[in-house]
This record gives structure tokens, sequence and C-alpha cells, in this order.
DNA sequence: GTAGAACTTCAAGCCGACTTGAACGCAAGC
DNA sequence: GCTTGCGTTCAAGTCGGCTTGAAGTTCTAC
């Protein structure tokens, strides 16, 4: 059973040293053993990389990713699981599009119908009733919860 | 000619009083008159907030909205100002779009194909060529431009 | 034995768009 | 004169996903 330094690890994975060693903080890796304080891993922790890799690429937060390895009973496999967690992510890519389309509209709105010339005319136009108004009703823009009042 | 203080220009643009400081604060508005040290405002500002809240919408950020309000020569009419940014924000949506459906055609894979029991087979049966690969052969998801290498 | 590469931990920094809190100022009404 | 309710400034905190730096330890090669 052969046992890889974190460079190793790392070079075999894409990833920096420091982001792995920030997945064991984060408790998204268990420890890795230790040989003298230095972490030796096995090939398993270079296939979970490459699972929370694709994962972060398939748009899972680590807290996401932390779910998919840990939060289930181990019973259920892990397509199982990707199936479970994907459903939620479905529908909050499916969102994320449709803020970036009612974005596009906005835009293309803008394009179309400003004539104005100064700031203070775009602003009292857009007091006056949004003009194109898009599609989307909603805020749209708010990530930071604090936001709405 | 009306004077608003801070918290009558909050309530008329749904914004915070905090929120208005910082704009001043990071020069997206010109520093307002001050009455004996407190804040004073005409309707100008009202409908410059309006574009700004419009502009964050359409998915400027601040340092762009700064660009609209003073990047160009005073004699650019704002409709040509709008033009001028909105054509990079275009693009910048475009990719942000493909980016999602990158990561919504690698969840369509994994829900397709997947049929691992473990995450270690799962990450091997990913080191071993990716499977579906969905379109994009980027990296997809870099925010943080420290990341490449 | 010793240089230097690779490893460790811990704290702090970065990005963007704010909010929150502390400590204070100023005016009006009682 | 005192409270209430605005307003002010400045510093620090938030979120996510790391990176960077300092200071110290251990491994490796000569």
């Amino acid at each position: 059973m052969e046992q890889l330094s974190i460079s190793e690890v790392a070079r075999q994975t894409g990833l920096r040293a420091s982001a792995i060693r920030y997945y064991e903080q984060m408790r998204i890796l268990a420890p890795a053993r230790r040989v003298s304080g230095q972490r030796r891993y096995d090939f398993a922790a270079v296939h979970q990389l490459a699972v929370l890799r694709r994962a972060q690429q398939a748009g899972f937060t680590l807290d996401e990713i932390r779910q998919l390895f840990f939060g289930f009973d181990k019973s259920t496999p892990v397509s199982a699981r990707w199936r479970k967690i994907a459903e939620r992510k479905l529908l909050e890519l499916d969102a994320r599009m449709e803020e970036i389309q009612s974005m596009k509209d906005l835009i293309h709105g803008l394009q179309r119908c400003c004539r104005c010339e100064t700031v203070d005319q775009c602003g009292a136009g857009i007091l006056r009733g949004g003009l194109p108004q898009a599609r989307s009703p909603k805020p749209a823009i708010q990530r930071h919860r604090g936001r709405a009042r």
C-alpha cells in the first residue's frame, strides 16, 4: 500500500497542497495519518479529491460536498447520493440561469430603448415605470441575505 | 429645491442609509452637501441611485457603475455610455450562462451514468476518462484568479 | 554535519458589497 | 436640563474558498 506525501497528492490531483490542508481543516477530508508529523495518503485520497473537483465543476459548494461524503448513511451508494443532492442543485442552477437571462433582457431593453442624455433623465425614467422591465418582477441580484429590508 | 435627509433618500430608493454612505465612500456618489455635518440630497441623487440599482440588477459591479457615472467624457450621453459598457457585460453574461450550462450537463451526466457504490470507485472512474465530460474542456468554476497553478 | 527542500501550524489577507457596532454630535420637545 | 431620535465616523465583521507569510520541524542529498 503506497504512501503519498501531500505534494505528491497535489501533483496527481492538480490541487495545491494548501488546498488539501484546507479541506482537511474544513472536515471534508478525514485527517490523514501522520508520520512524524507529516501527512501520508493512499490512492483513495486521490480518488476522493477527484470526486471533489468534479463536484466543484458541477457547482457544488464544499458544504454540499461534505454532505456527499459524510452526510449519508454508510450503506447509501454514491450514485444515490449524487442523485439526491443533484436535484436541489439543478433547481438552483436553473434559478441562476433565469437570473442571468433577466439581466440580459434588462440590458437588451436598455440598448433598444434608452435615449437619455443624462443620468438624471435616465433615473427619472426608471422611477416612472422602469420601461423594459424584463420578465422577472423580483429583485434579481441578491446573494447577501441581509439585503431585503 | 427640496433637501432630503439620508433616511428620506433611503426610503425613496429602497436602499439602506449605510449603503448610501458606502457608495459615497466608494466614490460612486459625489460627496453630499452637509448641513451641520449631516448629508443633504436633492432629487437628482434619487435618480442616480435608481440608475445604480437598475445597473446592479443588470449585473454591473460598483466599479462598472462608477465608470458609467464618471468614466466618460461629460459630453457622452448616458444612452451611449450604457451601450458601451453593455457590450462587455453581455459577453460576460453569455460566458456565465455557458458555465452554468456545462454544470448542468455535468450533473445530468452523473445522474444518467453513475452506478458507483463508493466514493473511491467514483473517483477512479473520473480519473479514468471523466465519462460524460460535458462540453467545456475548461476548468469552468474559477473566479479566484489565484487559482490556476 | 550541514544546506536546502519539503513539511508543519497558525493567523491574516483577498475579493465585493455591504452591515453592524461603538462612541460620539446635534436639534427638538418636554 | 434631559431624553429621544436622528445623524456622524471609523473599524471590524460577513460569506466562500482558498492563498500567503512567518516561524518552526523534518527529510534528503552531499
